[in-house]
DNA sequence: GAAGCAAGTTCAGAATCTGAACTCACTAGC
DNA sequence: GCTAGTGAGTTCAGATTCTGAACTTGCTTC
């Protein structure tokens, strides 16, 4: 440990930046629910529990980082859907081995 | 979509229950260093710029959960460190693809 | 024209996080 | 013995963020 350059701050790796786009629960669940190919609002809503005004904000700043992209899929009502982009499709490895760990190691854990 | 049970509920799968035990910055952080090896709270706090209490409070929650445990190292001045699990264990290669991911994708991503 | 739906937004209160300072148990130096 | 220093936390007040409930907008259906 002594030949080491001694940082002078918090390191920083893929893993921090990672996080600082999608570490978070409800972009995670959201991002999973558009790999599964829910791509509406009230659908994402429903199936990840999480409150509307978070879902939201969520959905922006994935937008913002480029992992997801609206597509209108109404005119005449003017409404939205979410779809992943190249990059938020290549999380979807690392949430599929988060789910077999997650299954393996975590189920039933006490939820909220 | 139609021949499903119509869930009354959020969908809970196993991302869901990761989640809940490492859906966390300052978790998965911390699971980082100890990958590292690096299992001193000082050390952990540095590397990761966790406040001290969050810290604290994390890895708490992450022996309650079974994927991290204190080890004594020192008697004297009573001094434990964190080692990761089995569990724990498994989860470095979720954290290698993530790094991965956020190399590839996250890296220069807008910092705090 | 009243009611309903989808997709958000707004708001006030609740919960959580943060940095700074403090504690505790020792070791080292004078 | 007394003072300073280290490692591992804890405490606390203030700042930030999250949450649920209600409201809005644009359009369709009864």
């Amino acid at each position: 440990m002594s030949s080491e350059p001694a940082p002078t701050g918090p390191r920083v790796c893929g893993i921090a930046d990672a996080l600082t786009l999608v570490g978070d629960r409800w972009a995670l669940l959201a991002l999973r629910e558009l790999g599964f190919g829910v791509g509406r609002f009230n659908d994402i809503q429903v199936n990840t529990g999480a409150p509307r005004a978070s879902l939201s904000a969520r959905l922006r700043s994935l937008e913002d980082s480029g992992l997801v992209e609206r597509q209108r899929y109404s005119e005449h009502p003017p409404r939205d859907e979410y779809l992943l982009t190249d990059a938020g499709r290549e999380l979807m490895p690392v949430l599929g081995e988060l789910r077999a760990w997650g299954e393996k190691h975590a189920s039933g854990a006490p939820r909220t």
